[in-house]
RNA sequence: AGGCCUGUGGCGGAAUUGGCAGACGCAGCGGACUUAAAAUCCGCAGAGCUCACCCUCAUCCGGGUUCAAGUCCCGGCGGGCCUACCA
């Protein structure tokens, strides 16, 4: 039939026509609004559900396929919610501060105000075009002075808190500050009491108490971002964004003192509901160890103190090794050692080496020893102390105990520079010791005894509780847990980010801007390009008339410091992940000028357990995850916020990859240089066959497809559908355009099970077929089932394998004799409107409905037509199957047995053999064995 | 190097608790309709064997548990992700 005689055919112009019109009307109307407490149109009596997706960082070349992929899953979820009661709430907004917006201002020479609010708009206008039932009213950009205001104002929270170790919470620091005045309390090991201090020494005392602090730290400079970076943000000793190198140097900077909370991150990750790898890849970043701290005595230093796992092989320690960085290092060339000259060299060396190079290079130790020696505590005897790279500064105390025998890298060392080593462990198997091998597993104690002590024969368990027993009793050292977790980096040198509010003054003390004073808003800079240069300079600096100010002006409180001080404002900002840390909760309650979030609002959505659902990329997996989880339990320390934890279930979609082809030589060839010929792929240029891979998708390899295509070829309806129907949600799948038109022919076969394409008119069944409309009832108790797990392909094709037992079939003169009801078509309708509403509206409209489908109530089940009266049953034999028989749906065993052996095929099958057992599986199968 | 995940037709995938492997879609093949093609509708379709099958083989490879294994256990091989001198 030409397509004259079909004008009312469900294509993409139609798809495009009909989107926009209900796109447009879903907008106007506030079909999507989700009503607050004490809101007008708010019901009381619905339970509420938070679905929330995590929001994207705009960026100016738009949406790619990837990002409405877990949109859509979401949606669907939304709108299933909705039509089952739910009150939802399913927002949208930005993550918009950050180093690639800034980078890309810098390159095009626009401001990043500008670039971002571009970016912003061209995300909501792909978005919206894809029918996503957001609450656009509670959209918000991190970079709003409304919204940012609260992020400072959270900073300053965190500021002006402290971890109270004895309740294992936060407190406020006033609390503590006005205990030390009371009670005069010593600052430091030197006895000096609160009252002799100085205002400066005071505050250099709360700093090393408060949750948000300044600090000098050995920090992650990366000369190429012109920033310092957190450790999270480093890949293999290069900057997670852009592969550049990365140099460690000391700096005072701004820190959140997360590791106060590494117990209960680690903990409360027993409460939530997330993936398993996502719950152990955070479990292992917090990298809880429990042993115990040893002190080896030093003469004329003191105690070096060592963390060590193992402190069951203490007897067996032989030598000490120590971080370049350590303290003990500097003592030790205090004393003019003989190779005084090859210490400073190493030390220099390790140092300035990036993170890069000391990986690039092979696993060779290397190190130097510091002519000093401590006593084993255990043994007495005197051991020699080396430096060397492999001792981390920032991990346990900067300094090791060597084991040889018993720990690989040990082992390597000693190997290397012909150290002395000792067995201290019988290998529990009995597996013999040899000097070849570290040997690292539990196993018994041996040689392990002193006139003190003997833990000779123990198991590796026992003698280490033992050990440490001793240790505790003779001062010698004490159990101790230690954390890989590090304290969190949180300032940057950047000018895309959020001003902290806080001044110093010409003493160097800083003072907080006061809460009515925020928020304290980000200067507009004409020249925002970092600072090149070997430190660290941001550029904020340069806007010298916003940065020296007055007290008063600032907005310091007159009781901290008088309003006419000279005051500095902190330069720095705060890093890309500080605006995502807490949007969940301003989404709850987006306009509030007087709070962050209101009790209520919060109360109510976030409930008892937070975010009922999450969904987003696995990439977050540890950085922003861990993050907002850890301000989400400052704020609940505090009394803002009710739930322990901020998500309560957490689901990853995968990626979606796209094709290429690979060479011979393993190389990949993009997609636009070749051609498919006889079942295969030739690189057209070469005539050379190449296979087919599935690659991320890239620019250069040319298989980058973009939402805005898809939807102008197809329509949103099939995009939503086929990023749904490629395969489970949490894998990672591959694009393939000649995939779609299955979708597309799904929704044209919905239309015209409504629509006769030659007139445009309503056509509709004169009677429900039974079989169909069993089938109605069975494939929407599946949809919703399959909704509840995330499982959308399987919902589609039980969709589809409904639209296609109805299609009528050409030859049907009548299109009454076929087809589905208007009762039924109504249902299925709902069904299918999550998945793709945009035609599910229009066909429900043409229906006669007057309020949207949005609105409707999901489509009751009779459970009577779940259960078919006759079932058939496989039969076997032997455990083959043979033979099906039909039983009623509800034959107890014994029924069934008579009826299996009275059929003619399994007696057949059977030849003659007595049945030894029969194993009947209700409403499965039956095998006889015999 | 370790940890986690994963491997099913030509392709994407289904099989929810151990119970008829391959639902559904793409690509392919055949038919109806058409002067013809497209579109539409109906059918076929894991491999093998002489057609068919209530035959044989088959869920990366090799073992095992079980009446029964894609699913559980052990050992390999391939792919992906994470961590990577963390004491």
């Amino acid at each position: 039939m030409a397509a004259h005689e079909t004008p009312y055919r469900y294509d993409a112009a139609r798809a495009g026509e009909l989107e926009t019109r209900w796109q447009a009307q879903w907008l106007a109307t506030g079909a999507n609004r989700a009503a607050n407490p004490g809101d007008e149109s708010f019901d009381a009596t619905r339970p509420k559900y938070y679905i929330l997706d995590m929001f994207p960082y705009p960026s100016g070349v738009g949406l790619h396929v990837g990002h409405p992929e877990g949109y859509t899953a979401t949606d669907i979820v939304t709108r299933y919610k909705v039509m089952r009661g739910f009150n939802v709430l399913h927002p949208m907004g930005w993550d918009a501060f950050g180093l690639p917006a800034e980078q890309y201002a810098v390159q095009t020479g626009v401001h990043p105000a500008v670039t971002t609010r571009s970016a912003i708009d061209n995300f909501r206008r792909q978005l919206q075009r894809l029918g996503f039932a957001y609450d656009w009213s509670r959209e918000f950009g991190t970079i709003d002075p409304d919204y940012y205001r609260w992020t400072q104002w959270i900073w300053l929270r965190a500021y002006h808190s402290y971890y109270d170790e004895s309740r294992g919470c936060a407190r406020p620091i006033a609390e503590l500050e006005a205990k030390c005045r009371h009670e005069d309390r010593p600052l430091g090991d030197d006895g000096v009491v609160w009252s002799q201090s100085t205002p400066q020494q005071q505050q250099a005392y709360l700093d090393t108490l408060r949750l948000a602090f300044i600090g000098s730290q050995t920090v992650n400079w990366c000369p190429a971002l012109g920033t310092v970076l957190a450790n999270e943000e480093i890949v293999d000793g290069r900057s997670e964004r852009g592969s550049h190198p990365v140099f460690r140097m000391p700096l005072r900077q701004w820190m959140f003192r997360i590791t106060a909370y590494a117990q209960r991150l680690l903990d409360d990750l027993a409460l939530v509901e997330w993936p398993d790898s996502t719950r152990t890849m955070q479990s292992e970043w917090i990298g809880r160890s429990e042993g115990a701290e040893v002190k080896f005595a030093v003469e004329g230093f003191g105690d070096l103190t060592v963390f060590t796992t193992r402190p069951d092989t203490l007897f067996g320690a032989s030598y000490m090794v120590v971080a370049p960085e350590h303290p003990l290092v500097e003592w030790a060339l205090a004393k003019c050692p003989k190779n005084f000259k090859e210490i400073t060299e190493y030390v220099a060396w390790s140092r300035n080496r990036s993170d890069v190079d000391r990986q690039a290079e092979s696993r060779e130790k290397t190190g130097i020893a510091l002519g000093i020696t401590a006593m084993n505590p255990a043994t007495g005897e005197s051991i020699a102390i080396w430096t060397a790279d492999y001792v981390l500064m920032a991990y346990g105390t900067g300094a090791i105990m060597a084991v040889p025998a018993h720990d690989e890298r040990d082992f390597a060392f000693a190997a290397r520079f012909k150290l002395p080593s000792r067995q201290v462990v019988a290998a529990a198997d009995g597996t013999p010791f040899t000097a070849d091998a570290a040997a690292c597993g539990a196993g018994v104690a041996c040689n392990s005894h002193n006139g003190d002590l003997s833990i000779d024969g123990l198991t590796t368990a026992v003698a280490t509780t033992t050990m440490i027993d001793w240790l505790t009793a003779t001062k010698r050292g004490a159990r101790r847990v230690n954390f890989r977790l590090r304290d969190w980096l949180f300032s940057r040198q950047r000018y895309w980010g959020e001003p902290f509010p806080i001044v110093f003054d010409e003493r160097g003390m800083h003072f907080p801007v006061s809460e009515s004073a925020l928020p304290v808003q980000l200067p507009q800079l004409v020249d925002y390009a970092p600072v090149q240069s070997d430190q660290p300079v941001p550029p904020l600096g340069k806007a010298t008339a916003w940065v020296n100010t007055t007290a008063g002006e600032a907005g310091i409180d007159a009781k901290l410091l008088d309003p006419a001080t000279a005051v500095r404002r902190e330069t720095n900002t705060m890093p890309g992940w500080a605006g995502s840390c807490w949007y969940y909760l301003r989404y709850c309650d987006p306009k509030n000028a007087a709070r962050f979030v209101s009790k209520e609002a919060e109360q109510y959505w976030m409930g008892d357990r937070g975010v009922d659902l999450y969904i987003g990329g696995s990439e977050h997996a540890v950085l922003h995850l861990l993050y907002a989880r850890f301000w989400h339990k400052m704020l609940f320390d505090l009394g803002e916020v009710s739930t322990v934890e901020p998500f309560a279930k957490l689901f990853h979609q995968g990626m979606i990859t796209s094709f290429a082809f690979e060479r011979a030589d393993g190389t990949l060839v993009a997609t636009d240089a070749v051609h498919e010929a006889d079942g295969g792929w030739i690189e057209t240029a070469a005539h050379a066959p190449v296979t087919r891979v599935i690659a991320k998708m890239s620019k250069s390899l040319k298989n980058v497809v973009t939402p805005d295509e898809v939807v102008a070829e197809y329509g949103a309806d099939t995009l939503r559908l086929y990023e749904m129907y490629m395969g489970p949600l949490a894998e990672s799948k591959p694009w393939n355009t000649r995939d779609i038109a299955g979708v597309f022919r799904f929704l044209q076969r919905v239309w015209r099970l409504a629509i006769d394409e030659r007139t445009g008119e309503l056509q509709l069944a004169r009677k429900a077929d039974p079989a169909v409309e069993r089938q109605l009832h069975r494939s929407i108790h599946k949809v919703a089932q399959d909704i509840e797990r995330l499982a959308f392909n399987t919902a589609i094709a039980a969709l589809i394998e409904l639209v296609n037992a109805a299609t009528r079939p050409t030859a049907m003169k009548d299109a009454a004799d076929g087809g589905l009801t208007a009762d039924q078509l109504s249902r299925f309708l709902r069904a299918l409107a999550p998945f793709a509403p945009h035609i599910c509206e229009e066909l429900w409209q043409r229906l006669g409905e007057r309020t949207s489908i949005t609105k409707s109530q999901w489509p009751a089940v009779d459970e009577s037509q779940l259960v078919d009266e006759i079932l058939a049953l496989p039969v076997q034999i032997q455990g083959k199957v043979r033979a099906h028989v039909t039983v009623p749906f509800n034959a107890d065993a014994a029924q069934i047995e008579a009826i299996v052996l009275g059929d003619a095929k399994v007696q057949e099958a059977m030849a003659g053999r007595p049945p030894k057992k029969i194993i009947v599986v209700p409403k499965r199968m039956v095998n006889v064995l015999v």
